[in-house]
DNA sequence: TGACCTGACGAACGAACGTTCGAGTATTGA
DNA sequence: TCAATACTCGAACGTTCGTTCGTCAGGTCA
């Protein structure tokens, strides 16, 4: 039942190179073997059913992502400084080079129904740290002094939020400008909480 | 090869009623026939292709968001007024009751991979169009007198259009709340354009 | 009445889907 | 060295996919 684990993890690395080709929808154990060029019956074993598959890709994605943006930014104990990095590490993210879509992450959310019920569920709940995230990075700079005292946290991780997936949405067809405008939104989001 | 006119349109608001349950990925031919009571060639005859049904499925979601959001406002002339009106019925339009994914065109434009490729670029080619039409009307306002003149007016429209996705987003977990966030966010926008 | 045409039908096609099973082939530990 | 274990394979299952085809009822107009 159980594969090895050196090879679970590159065939979830094949499951994520294949995604912004494929989607979820076409992210079939069929395509993903010969992606990977192993047997159906050899891939499956990994994970004994599709909706496992899933959602392991969804929580390999949600890794990434964390190693990728969330840690990084954790280097600068300044709370004000570290959301600038968030934003920055983030819009990276989502517009780096060889991406046809967006973050999985997203992208598993919007096209939550293409998902089985519980993968679409996963990729919700994973989806939904992100913004009380960003609110209580936001509340501790209150505290710290850098963003004024009436700031709406839940707002302004909202509008944080926001940013990220206009981003994300527009790089389908003008990367570089999407890029161009969420950098001025991010900028005008922070001038406008700071103290 | 054609079907009648009138079976067509059942045909297409029948998809669109199951858009939010099955999505795009579930929208197959045999299940949409069932859900009319069809058979799947009698129902396939009206269209002749995958591609077909869903560019006609997407073109038709269009239509109605035309219907009830954007020529609605129109009767404003005023355009600074009339971008309220935009933000509301949009606002509607996302979070309206019964409906369990957002906007089928915005998740269309995000699992774009689930579709024939000719089919997703309709989809994002249609969603492309929004923000250029808010930027305009921002342009309006400002000619207007209404907004301040050295007002980015693309930047105004990223920034509308990024509101809308976030509801799409956080609707379906909490609708209630994302609605809410999304008035703040838009009245934020509207005061901060104000001359 | 008879010749059309339209629209829907049932049956069937090859392909791909998720999934199961039993047989091989390494690698391991005694 | 031998048995056990871990991993992968090919073959096959039943189902559903998109698509094609021939047929047949119902209405139109001569």
């Amino acid at each position: 039942m159980a594969g090895s684990k050196p090879t679970r993890e590159r065939i979830l690395q094949s499951a994520l190179d294949l995604l912004p080709r494929a989607g979820f929808a076409g992210l079939t154990v069929g395509r993903l073997a010969s992606e990977t060029g192993m047997s159906k019956s050899g891939l499956f074993g990994h994970f004994g059913s599709q909706t496992v598959l899933q959602i392991a890709v969804i929580e390999a994605a949600a890794a990434r992502f964390n190693a990728s943006v969330i840690t990084p930014a954790q280097d600068e104990a300044d709370k004000a400084a570290r959301l600038e990095q968030l934003a920055a590490l983030w819009l990276y993210w989502l517009t780096r080079p060889g991406l046809g879509l967006p973050c999985p992450l997203i992208q598993a959310a919007f096209s939550a129904p293409g998902l089985t019920d519980e993968a679409g569920q996963t990729a919700i709940q994973i989806r939904s740290r992100f913004a009380p995230y960003i609110a209580r990075q936001a509340e501790a700079a209150k505290t710290e002094g850098a963003y004024r005292a009436d700031l709406d946290a839940a707002l302004f991780a909202f509008s944080f939020e926001a940013i990220g997936l206009a981003v994300a949405a527009q790089a389908m067809r003008d990367a570089e400008a999407a890029r161009h405008r969420a950098e001025a939104a991010f900028a005008h989001l922070f001038a406008d909480a700071a103290a």
